[in-house]
DNA sequence: ATTCCATTTGACCAAATGGTCAGCTTGTGG
DNA sequence: CCACAAGCTGACCATTTGGTCAAATGGAAT
């Protein structure tokens, strides 16, 4: 029972770890897989094998691939939910611009192959997460547009398209992750350092700060 | 012989335009299967079916899955390449720019699925179109950046870097063929209208001036 | 008309894949 | 230590898929 996992002295029993554990490890070898072979050209076994167990023990802790593939998506669209933050806290557009950038390029560059596994997932027609489509993402986008639409108003940045601004967002920040590939390619084939990562990031503030009157 | 053909009096002969025709019902086909489901999910089965031909037929005209799929990722590069001409036509940054984005943008309208197709294939690492990336295009991009440096040095626009900018342009413009579908969602489930595309264009291309110093 | 070659296609095959299951091992509470 | 449940896994299976092929059909040059 997980009443006595939770109540006994030390954390959790073994047998909660081992669950933690295996999921983690399997979600992990599930991302990059996902990501660098696409849903249809993802293996169970291939993924099995990253993860270093048995393909009949992936079965035991997610009934389908599509369950796994699920999981997956969900746990990115989480994760760029949050960077919301950023945006929320801050008092004056080109803090909150340029802190949402900041943290949205941080989250490329430190989960690319989740970026690519969602990217694939909505080029497809977004076939198992349509509903949050409609829902979770339709109203973030609604209030953050309404926050910029705020702010125009109140004469504190140039009128633009609140959608549109939130688009160039995502597609900028998100490229770095999805055409990370072509990116490398294009650095001479050695993926950017922190210091490009740095100089990356201050392109884009530069130039959105300034695109939109607050440069 | 094809010398027949191109010399007997009525254009092609029927054969010629056979093949032809079928080719390219093949290849359309195939982009929108490729996009739809990716790589690995597509089916020769399900491409030979939108095409209304035989599953053998294919094999008759595209001898692998592979070299289908590469001829179709061989056909979007080369008209984003094109697309330099817009680029390289103008005279000053401001009109250069512009066109860039107006003709992009337009591709992505019109060529959705190749973008898509595109973009899944830089995801995943390359695979088959890699010295593309190393020959081509980094001959391309270097190109052009060298002339956004020109403009820079001479005082015509701000100084950003050219890389980051090229590739924020490909960012967005794109971003509208390949998450398409998470706009149209966006967009109260339909997609957008001409009005809108233009609108889409405009704030672009005002965001993306006006962040290069020609507001 | 006849010959030759391009084109078409149903039937077929070997390999790969998602998923199952029965039996085994291991942890844990009593 | 025991009994039970959780965790593990090799072997297996039905289905799907890319690709082949031989036989049939059709166009065009002589």
């Amino acid at each position: 029972m997980q009443e006595n996992a939770r109540f006994s002295g030390k954390a959790a029993t073994r047998r909660t770890d081992i669950r933690r554990e295996n999921e983690r490890l399997i979600l992990t070898a599930a991302e990059k897989v996902f990501a660098e072979a696409g849903y249809g050209g993802a293996t169970m076994q291939l993924i099995a094998d990253m993860a270093g167990l048995p393909k009949a023990n992936l079965h035991y802790y997610f009934a389908t691939k599509e369950d796994l593939y699920r999981r997956v998506v969900q746990e990115i669209f989480e994760i760029w939910l949050n960077a919301a933050a950023s945006f929320d806290a801050a008092s004056t557009p080109a803090e909150g611009i340029g802190a949402y950038i900041e943290a949205k390029m941080d989250i490329s560059r430190r989960h690319p192959h989740g970026s690519k596994v969602w990217a694939a997932e909505v080029m497809q027609g977004a076939p198992v997460i349509q509903d949050y489509l409609e829902t979770t993402l339709r109203d973030w986008t609604e209030n953050r547009a309404r926050v910029i639409q705020g702010w125009i108003d109140a004469g504190q940045m140039a009128p633009v398209n609140p959608r549109h601004l939130l688009y160039m967002l995502w597609a900028m920040t998100q490229h770095y992750a999805d055409f990370g590939h072509q990116i490398e390619t294009l650095n001479g084939g050695a993926p950017l350092t922190d210091r490009q990562w740095q100089e990356a990031t201050e392109s884009v503030k530069t130039i959105i700060l300034r695109g939109v009157g607050l440069g």
